[in-house]
DNA sequence: CCCCTCATGTCAACCAGTTGACAACCGGCA
DNA sequence: TGCCGGTTGTCAACTGGTTGACATGAGGGG
């Protein structure tokens, strides 16, 4: 039987997120999850504890937990939200700003690269697919449950 | 600034999976990670501990780890080698073959109806991007480190 | 003004991975 | 035969997630 799609998909993600996880390491001082973390907090300054979790797709108690070695790295700040007494606002200090923006250009361009290397791939034709995915599964309704089976 | 493609590769995936997990938890009672993990040892019988752990992405103790509640719940059956006194012949019972075939089959067949039914998307061109991807990474050199930056 | 509800961050307990160490076992070779 | 290196499965310690409970602060009606 010929490998059905999704896991094609996996496949691909993790020899890709393999090989970004070692240049994260090697060129960077930091962790593939790190970095996601880092990026996530990156895309607005000053995010709360429960929207910087939102957006790294985990549980605020799990973003809760990574701060304190993070702001001890000195890779974010978290000062308490003047209007809010028990908001947080979390940044990025200057450093994991430029470690995000350097390593993501890079990946990027190593990914299109690779892409471009081979005459059968097409970084647009790839990314089209991939929105109207997105797109399609944000109006996907709930999975019916077939109650058959076991 | 545009969504990275990679980035974007990770959000497709992540909400695949967790469509994916919320079927598999109502209709077959499993997690989408046990899944996987079955999916793996079904890919051939009498794996041992090793090769089962390389073929399901993890490290030999984890899935040593998950033997022992897939065996007591009947998924599994794990019996010594005859021919190697501490290996391990690990194989799916009828009944989690029958789950990971039908599982498999189902998420597929909806996966694909859900591509058919916008007319911009393509399972084939998807496929042919991703393997080509998947093959272009294959044969990629190691990262060379850069050993710029902080 | 108090109270009720909701949002927010953190804690404890748990779960499922990882690495490194290790005992048991195989197989080849002096 | 006895030893020795490599393989195999498992264990302990650790890491980084999850959930559920919780104290605390915000904010809006009685």
């Amino acid at each position: 039987m010929t490998e059905p799609t999704t896991f094609l998909l996996h496949r691909v993600v993790a020899e890709l997120d393999a090989y970004a996880d070692t240049v994260l390491r090697q060129d960077y001082g930091v962790t593939f999850a790190t970095f996601n973390f880092l990026a996530a907090a990156s895309t607005l300054p000053g995010l709360d504890v429960t929207a910087l979790a939102r957006c790294a797709g985990m549980s605020k108690a799990a973003a809760s937990k990574r701060l304190p070695t993070l702001v001890r790295d000195g890779m974010l700040t978290a000062s308490p939200d003047p209007h809010h007494g028990r908001r947080l606002r979390i940044d990025l200090t200057p450093r994991a700003l430029a470690l995000v923006e350097h390593a993501t250009e890079r990946l990027e361009r190593e990914f299109a690269a690779m892409l471009a290397s081979r005459p059968d791939l097409d970084e647009s034709v790839l990314r089209d697919q991939l929105e109207g995915l997105a797109h399609a599964l944000e109006t996907l309704p709930d999975p019916t449950p077939t109650s058959g089976e076991s």
